[in-house]
DNA sequence: ATTGCCACATCC
DNA sequence: GATGTGGCAATC
């Protein structure tokens, strides 16, 4: 804590006074006020304060005018040290957020909102007195206060007990702990406990179990990098079932071994109680959980328990990856592919970004783990920037399932309009014959339709961009939402001809009436975001799924991943095809995970599993790929588009959002804004750049503002950031009333 | 965001 | 001249 002058970051939205202001420490608070440090101080005209926080201390200010100085400094002391001040730089610079939303999404749960959350208190009592006291004590009470005595027993074997830990195992009422007050015996206590979101004490420890040759060549590998502090970063390529998990807590197990401290980010969907009480019953109370099911108390105190050290292994979603650990020897991103890891609202950063910035800093290995990996980090693997492992086998002798294709197209032929075809609906029967259940998923993804020919599969798509066009029904038009290109919806199929030609969509709701019609003795569950918004409904939806041995449950991409049920043996992909031609290049992507995913879910149990794929395009090569469960032959593929269409990894998209209640000006001014983008890349970018718009975003108004998006492709850098930094400072300098800009650095979908 | 300031209009 | 209103710049 050095330094007479502190640099303040005011906690304030707007963005024109997103910058430091300095403030000298007055003497009474020397020496209290650090980074992280949360203060008051003057600010503006009049005698206003405000809150912010202190991002940097000084022994001098270059500012010229006579500094105020810090009124007051939260008592609890600073909020984040240097390490999570540059995590806050680090958001600030590659995702263009402001300082202050940088620097709140570091802060501990809770801190950042007006009313405070209360630390959980609970009452209890304390031996006031010597051991030897309290045995004379103890003799002269025997007779005369047998509670008193049994109150005086209980505190000397305990250093604390709640009171009504005392009157529930004594049998005492208040009085009797007074009387032991009143004689000096025992004194009133407040202790803080902890709400704690895992219940440790029913979950038996555990320890590893034997593992596969493959699985022990993977954690020596890994821990190999842990012991020698070396930050490596390794992509654990392995089939769903295979044991990665195993390999994590091997290597957390290490970590924790040599004094370190582990990170695991795992998507929300599947922070299920499973996932948790693996974790718990291997660490026990080391670990803390992160996620947003948990109450605010929780996540507070979870939060607590990392920053003293108990916690020393942190399990959770997304931002769980700023968790305040020191020394940090491994982390682990669990299902990396996964979208969820990239957050939605300022700053928009990806979790395995932040990840990669802390593990270089902590000397940490960095385990990226998944069956189907990201395009992106499969190319870092290739190049040999990242260490690629695989495991190719399951440790039990259990198969994959077995995958086919059912041809929808023969379906509308032979008159079945219905969205399951035939061979699906004999392979429900025959599972129900056999007593065992079926998951049905419905491939429903994007807001975005897209138009497809129902007799021989074409899909319209953008000449210039390779991902389909969307359809604007107001308009009958069909536009691309990267480079704008329209034209009007065609009244034939211009492939076959066929007037078969149509906008698509089916709802869950829908495919639970025609199951219902076409199997009236089959019990149905449904499970979307209708059924599922109340928080616990998921859950319980599973268990009576489960429990009550339902035969089928219907449901879209929440039933995809994760899910572990033995006596599931077939799974259904309604419309495979669904999430293929959404206006966004990563969907071949999202439709190989998918379908590889959600494959997965049968026969996780003795029994062999298989998984039928509907589809109105099988010889597409995704659809293939996913039916041959080839991730190698997937990627190759899609490598290749993305290298000759220039999309990532080969480059980085920049899209800058551009939002107006009005519609007036807004076209006129992203314009003005796209040719000032153009001469500056020109002259100050050293490299290939592309620059794609403005043109309408697929979703036309939310809440009431029109948005206009323009588009960047270039290799980001030091000087694309630069310009990025230049054109938010611009724009916000413009100080244009009604229209707002978000910069997004790769962002995901394209809404 | 919030404030004070300045120019200018409005009132009687 | 007193009072009111809108745009605008500055906030350590």
């Amino acid at each position: 804590m050095e330094g007479k002058f502190a640099g303040v970051i005011i906690n304030r939205l707007a963005l024109n006074i997103d910058r430091m202001f300095h403030y000298s420490i007055p003497d009474g608070l020397l020496g209290k006020i650090d980074i992280g440090s949360h203060v008051t101080v003057p600010f503006g005209n009049g005698n206003k304060t405000v809150d912010g926080f202190v991002l940097s201390l000084s022994n001098h200010s270059d500012f010229d005018g006579t500094l105020k100085e810090i009124l007051s400094v939260s008592e609890s002391g600073p909020l984040f040290d240097r390490e999570m001040l540059s995590v806050c730089q680090f958001l600030k610079q590659k995702y263009f957020c402001s300082y202050i939303s940088a620097v709140k999404t570091v802060l501990p749960p809770g801190s950042g909102r007006k009313n405070k959350v209360s630390d959980k208190l609970i009452r209890g009592s304390v031996l006031n007195v010597p051991y030897d006291e309290a045995f004379d004590a103890l003799e002269k009470l025997r007779d005369k206060a047998p509670k008193q005595c049994k109150i005086l027993e209980l505190l000397i074997q305990n250093d604390f007990v709640a009171d009504s830990d005392i009157l529930f195992l004594t049998g005492a009422g208040y009085q009797a702990i007074r009387a032991l007050k009143d004689k000096g015996l025992a004194r009133q206590e407040t202790v803080e406990v902890f709400r704690l979101p895992i219940d440790y004490e029913s979950i038996p420890r555990s320890a590893s179990p034997v593992l596969t040759e493959e699985q022990q060549y993977a954690v020596d590998r890994i821990c190999a990098s842990v012991t020698e502090n070396q930050n490596n970063t390794f992509l654990l390529h392995g089939v769903t079932g295979s044991g990665k998990t195993e390999v994590f807590l091997n290597c957390i197990e290490k970590a924790l071994e040599i004094g370190k401290t582990a990170i695991v980010l795992v998507p929300e969907i599947s922070l299920t109680p499973q996932m948790v009480t693996r974790f718990a019953a291997r660490f026990g109370k080391k670990i803390a959980v992160l996620h947003s099911a948990l109450s605010m108390g929780e996540r507070a105190d979870e939060y607590k328990r990392i920053k003293s050290g108990e916690a020393r292994v942190v399990v959770g979603a997304r931002s769980a990856i700023f968790a305040p650990l020191k020394n940090i020897g491994v982390i682990v991103i669990d299902e990396e592919h996964e979208t969820s890891y990239k957050a939605e609202n300022a700053p928009t950063y990806h979790a395995r970004e932040v990840a990669d910035f802390r593990a270089k800093q902590h000397g940490a290995a960095f385990v990226l783990a998944s069956a189907t990996p990201s395009v992106e980090s499969f190319y870092q693997a290739k190049q040999g920037n990242y260490q690629l492992i695989s495991l190719t086998r399951r440790p039990t002798a259990q198969n994959l399932p077995t995958v086919a294709v059912s041809d929808m197209r023969e379906e509308i032929k032979n008159g079945n309009r219905s969205c399951i075809g035939l061979s699906l609906q004999r392979e429900i029967r025959k599972n129900k014959e056999q007593g065992e259940q079926t998951i049905l998923f419905l491939n429903r993804r994007g807001f975005s339709t897209f138009v497809s020919c129902r007799s021989c599969g074409f899909v319209i798509k953008c000449k210039n961009c390779d991902v389909s066009l969307t359809y604007h029904k107001a308009k009958n038009s069909l536009t691309c939402h990267y480079c704008g290109y329209t034209i009007k919806k065609p009244e034939v199929c211009p492939n076959c001809a066929s007037s078969f030609i149509k906008e698509f969509g089916a709802g869950t709701q829908k495919v639970e009436e025609e199951l219902h019609s076409l199997f009236p003795d089959l019990s149905v569950i449904r499970m979307d975001v209708d059924t599922t918004s109340v928080k616990s409904s998921h859950r319980a939806i599973l268990e009576k799924f489960d429990k009550e041995k339902i035969d089928i449950l219907l449901g879209t991409q929440m039933v995809a991943k994760g899910l572990d049920f033995p006596n599931v043996t077939l799974v259904g992909v309604l419309a495979a095809d669904q999430s293929l031609f959404v206006d966004d290049f990563r969907a071949g992507e999202r439709t190989f995970d998918l379908i590889t995913q959600v494959c997965g879910r049968a026969g996780r149990g003795e029994k062999q599993g298989r998984a039928l794929i509907q589809t109105y395009m099988p010889e597409n090569s995704v659809i293939c790929q996913a039916q041959e469960q080839d991730y190698l032959s997937f990627y190759e593929n899609e490598i290749e588009l993305r290298r000759q269409l220039n999309y990532p990894p080969f480059c980085d998209i920049i899209s800058v959002l551009l939002t107006s209640p009005v519609l007036n000006g807004l076209l006129s001014y992203a314009k003005k804004l796209a040719r000032s983008i153009h001469i500056v890349m020109q002259k100050d970018y050293d490299g290939a750049f592309e620059l794609l718009g403005p043109s309408e975003t697929s979703v036309t108004k939310i809440n009431g503002r029109f948005r206009q998006r323009i588009w960047i492709k270039c290799k980001m850098n030091r000087k694309a950031e630069d310009i990025f930094a230049r054109l938010r400072s611009y724009h916000i300098n413009e100080k244009n009333p009604h229209i707002n800009m978000v910069i997004e650095n790769n962002p995901f979908g394209a809404i």
